[in-house]
RNA sequence: CGCGGGGUGGAGCAGCUAGGUAGCUCGUUGGGCUCAUAACCCAAAGGUCGCAGGUUCAAAUCCUGCCCCCGCAACCA
C-alpha cells in the first residue's frame, strides 16, 4: 500500500495556542483524511517542541519547572486540537510529538552520532567544536549582527531590533555543524526535484538564499547556560540546540533511531514524507534540515510546503495591540468545526497569504454552505419525502416518456449530467492532489449550482401534479440525490462531521471515510431506499447576532481584567505630571509618530515621541497642557529617544488615541494623584 | 538601495510560471419561482487589470523605470 507522512510543525511550547497552530494543523488534517480515504496508509504528525532557554525562562516566571511548563503548554494545544476534532479520537493525527519524550533522546542522539561519523561533500568532518561569541537573540533565536542589534543609550548590552528584548551574549565552546559545504548539492536536489520545497515562489527564495552563501551552524549549547535539552552524545557539557533536537523530531517519532517507536515504519513513511510548515519557518525545514538528513545519509522529504498566514479583514498582521486577533475559543464558541475547516480551505489560496474576520467566515458558511450545499440536501430531501413517500426513486426515463421530459427540459439521458460529474470529480482530485484546496471546492461548488438549476427550470412541484411527469420527477429527484451522495464522499475530508450527516439523512450507512473518491460510480443509490429524517446540516448564521455576542464577550473579560484591584503603593509607583507641549513636529520617515518637546518643570523640557500623528497636527499640540508618564522608562523609536508617555484614551475600534488635558489652568510639573 | 507580499468592476479574491474574447464570490438593480434553512433560478449595471515606457500581430500576463499599500511573522508592545 502507498504511504504518506504528513506533519506539522512541532509548535514551540512557549506559547499558548492560536490560530496559526490551528490553521496549519487543520490543513494536515484535512489532506491526511483525504489520502486515506484515496487508500494511502497515512501517518499524521504533530506536536510540541520542548526544549531551550525560553521555555527555561517562562517555567522559573511561572515558578514551575520546565517539565511541568511544557506540559502544561502542550496540554493546553492537545486541548485546542480536541475541541476542532483534530485529536486521534477523532480520526486525526497519530502522534502529538513531543521532544521531551525518551525516545526523541535516544533518537536524536543517535541521530548525531550518524551525522559526526560522516563527511560532507567536500570531505570535511560535518560537526565541528569551536569558540564562538556573539549577541544571541533568544527570541528570534538568531544569531545577531551588528544591523541587527542596537545599543540603547545608558545600557551596555545590545537589543534586538526585532524583539527590542536585551539579547544574550553567548560566548561559548559550540558544536557546529559544516552547512557551509552543503549548499551546492542543496542546489541539485532542489532542482532534481521540481515538488521539494513549494510553492514556486518560496521555493525561489529558498535558492538564493543559499546563493548568498551558507554559513555553519551553531548546533550545541553549554549545559551550564542552557540545561533544558538533549544533552550531546559524548560530551557531557553540551546539550543540543533547537536546530537538530527540533527537526528531527520528524523521523524519531516515527522510529529512526530507536526502538520504542520502530514499529510504526521509518523505512515505509518517511519515503514519503510532506512537510507543512508557515512560510516563515521554511528556511529552517529546507536548508538546514535538507543538509541533516544529507549529512546522515537520509533521503530527503518528498515536499515541503510553505503555506502563507492569516490577516485580519483589512490585511494586517494580527496582534494583541490592535486587538484583531482570531480566538480559537471564540471560533469554537461560535461556529461549527466544519464550516471553519470550510472557510480555512476555501478563503485562502494555498500557499499565499489569506484574510480572516469573523464577518467573512459567516459570509462564506451562509453562502456556500447553509444556502448552497445545506439548502439542495435540505430541498431534495425534503421532495423526496412528499413527493415519493420518502423513499429513493427509480431515476430512469423509459421511451414513451421521453417527450414529457423534454417539455420541461430534463434530458431523458442521465449521461450529460453524469459526465459533468464525473469531469468535475475528477478535477477536484486532481486540484486536491496539488493541494490547491481553494479550486477544488470551487469546481463542486458549480455542480451544486447545475443541480439547483436543474431543480428550478424542471419545477418538481409541478411535475408532481401531472401523472404523465412521474418519471421525469423521479429522475429529477434521483439525479439530485444521487449528486449529493457523490458530494458527501468527497467533502469527507474537508467536513467529515457535516458530510457523514448529510449521508445519513440520504439513507446510507457505510463509512465515507474509506470510500475513494475516485471509485464513485453513478446509480449506486438503490431505489427504493429509505430517506432519513431531513435537518438542516448547516444553521444560517445571524451575523448581527454572532458579531455582538462575540463583540459583548471581548469587553466581558477586558472588563473582568480591568476589575482586578491594585494596590495604592502600585498606583503611586507611577508618576503623572503635568506637562505643557512647547514645541511639536513629525518625524520623518514616520507616519505615527510626533516629536513633542514637553515642558515638566524640569531644567530641561523632555523629548517626547507619540504615536498620534495620524489624529493630531503637530500645531494644534503647542501650548497644550497635558499629562504626561515621567517615570516611564526611556524608549528609542525612530532613532530617538523617548522620555515619557502621553496619557490618551483610546477610543473606538482603530483605538483612535485622545489626548486627556484639563479644564483649569495647571502649573507645569505638577504631579496628578 | 535590508528582505518579502501586494495594487484587477462597490467589497474580497482568482488569473500572471507556459501572452490570445477579463473570471469567481459577495453586494446592487429588475424579473421568475415556491420544494427548500426568507432559499433557489434568470437578466442587467459596474473594470482604460497602480502609473509610464518597451518587446510583440497580440500584454493583467514578459522586460525596464516609477508610485502607493502592507508585513518582517501570529509573539511582545
Amino acid at each position: 500500500m502507498k504511504t504518506f507522512y504528513i506533519t506539522t510543525p512541532i509548535y514551540y511550547a512557549n506559547s499558548l495556542p492560536h490560530l496559526g497552530h490551528l490553521y496549519t494543523t487543520t490543513v494536515a488534517d484535512v489532506l491526511n483524511r483525504y489520502k486515506k480515504q484515496r487508500g494511502f496508509d497515512t501517518y499524521f504528525l504533530t506536536g510540541t517542541d520542548e526544549h531551550g532557554i525560553n521555555i527555561q525562562r517562562a517555567a522559573e516566571e511561572n515558578k514551575r519547572t520546565p517539565q511541568e511548563q511544557v506540559d502544561f503548554v502542550s496540554d493546553e494545544l492537545k486541548k485546542m486540537f480536541a475541541e476542532f476534532g483534530l485529536n486521534t479520537e477523532s480520526g486525526g493525527y497519530d502522534i502529538f510529538m513531543r521532544t521531551t519524550n525518551a525516545f526523541h533522546y535516544e533518537g536524536v542522539q543517535n541521530l548525531w552520532k550518524k551525522m559526526a561519523s560522516n563527511t560532507t561533500p567536500k570531505g570535511n568532518s560535518t560537526i565541528y567544536k569551536d569558540f564562538y561569541k556573539a549577541w544571541f537573540c533568544a527570541a528570534c533565536a538568531e544569531f545577531k549582527t551588528e544591523t541587527e542589534y542596537e545599543i540603547r543609550d545608558g545600557e551596555e548590552i545590545p537589543r534586538c531590533l526585532v524583539h527590542e528584548k536585551p539579547l544574550d551574549r553567548v560566548e561559548e565552546e559550540s558544536y557546529f555543524f559544516r552547512l557551509s559545504d552543503y549548499g551546492e548539492t542543496l542546489l541539485k536536489k532542489i532542482e532534481e526535484n521540481p515538488q521539494l520545497i513549494r510553492p514556486e515562489g518560496r521555493k525561489n527564495e529558498i535558492i538564493s538564499f543559499i546563493n548568498s552563501g551558507l554559513q555553519d551552524l551553531s548546533i550545541s549549547r553549554e549545559k551550564k547556560n542552557v540545561s533544558w535539552g538533549v544533552p550531546v552524545p559524548g560530551d557531557e557539557d553540551h546539550v543540543m540546540y533547537v536546530w537538530v533536537d527540533a527537526l528531527s523530531n520528524y523521523i524519531t517519532a516515527i522510529g529512526y533511531g530507536n526502538d520504542e517507536r520502530a514499529g510504526i515504519g521509518f523505512e515505509k513513511y518517511w519515503e514519503n514524507a510532506h512537510h507543512f510548515v508557515g512560510k516563515d519557518i521554511l528556511r529552517f525545514h529546507t536548508v538546514y534540515w535538507f543538509s541533516f538528513l544529507l549529512s546522515a545519509g537520509l533521503e530527503l522529504p518528498k515536499t515541503v510546503f510553505a503555506h502563507g498566514m492569516w490577516l485580519d479583514g483589512d490585511g494586517r498582521k494580527m496582534g494583541k495591540t490592535l486587538g484583531n486577533v482570531i480566538e480559537p475559543k471564540v471560533l469554537h464558541e461560535h461556529f461549527q468545526t466544519d464550516a471553519l475547516r470550510y472557510f480555512l480551505l476555501r478563503e485562502m489560496s494555498f500557499g499565499q497569504d489569506g484574510k480572516f474576520s469573523y464577518e467573512n467566515l459567516i459570509e462564506r458558511a451562509n453562502a456556500d454552505l447553509a444556502k448552497g450545499l445545506g439548502n439542495l440536501s435540505s430541498r431534495t430531501l425534503s421532495m423526496i419525502d412528499k413527493y415519493c413517500g420518502g423513499k429513493i426513486p427509480d431515476g430512469v426515463i423509459h421511451d414513451e416518456n421521453f417527450i414529457y421530459a423534454k417539455r420541461v427540459g430534463v434530458s431523458p439521458d442521465e449521461q450529460e449530467l453524469v459526465s459533468v460529474l464525473e469531469l468535475a470529480r475528477d478535477e477536484y482530485l486532481r486540484r486536491f492532489d496539488d493541494l490547491d484546496f481553494s479550486s477544488a471546492l470551487e469546481t463542486l461548488w458549480k455542480v451544486i449550482s447545475r443541480i439547483d438549476k436543474m431543480i428550478t427550470e424542471s419545477a418538481p412541484w409541478n411535475l408532481v401534479k401531472d401523472e404523465n411527469q412521474k418519471e421525469t420527477l423521479n429522475a429529477v429527484l434521483y439525479r439530485s440525490v444521487e449528486t449529493l451522495r457523490w458530494l458527501c464522499v468527497l467533502l469527507y475530508p474537508v467536513m467529515p462531521e457535516s458530510s457523514r450527516e448529510i449521508y445519513t439523512q440520504i439513507g446510507l450507512n457505510e463509512d465515507i471515510a474509506s470510500i475513494n473518491g475516485a471509485d464513485l460510480k453513478w446509480g449506486e443509490i438503490e431505489a427504493g431506499h429509505g430517506v432519513g429524517e431531513a435537518k438542516p446540516v448547516f444553521p444560517r448564521l445571524d451575523t448581527n447576532k454572532i458579531m455582538t455576542a462575540i463583540k459583548e464577550q471581548a469587553e466581558n473579560e477586558n472588563a473582568a481584567e480591568e476589575k482586578e484591584f491594585i494596590e495604592f503603593d502600585d498606583f503611586v509607583k507611577v508618576e503623572l505630571r503635568v506637562g505643557e507641549v512647547l514645541e511639536a513636529e513629525n518625524v520623518p520617515k514616520s507616519e505615527k509618530l510626533l516629536k513633542l518637546r514637553v515642558d515638566l518643570g524640569e531644567d530641561q523640557p523632555r523629548q517626547i515621541l507619540a504615536g498620534i500623528a495620524k489624529d493630531y497636527s503637530p500645531e494644534s499640540l503647542i501650548g497644550k497642557k497635558i499629562v504626561v508618564v515621567a517615570n516611564l522608562k526611556p524608549r528609542k523609536m525612530m532613532g530617538m529617544e523617548s522620555q515619557g508617555m502621553v496619557c490618551a484614551a483610546s477610543v473606538g475600534e482603530g483605538d483612535k488615541p485622545v489626548i486627556a488635558t484639563f479644564i483649569e489652568d495647571v502649573p507645569n510639573g505638577a504631579r496628578l494623584k
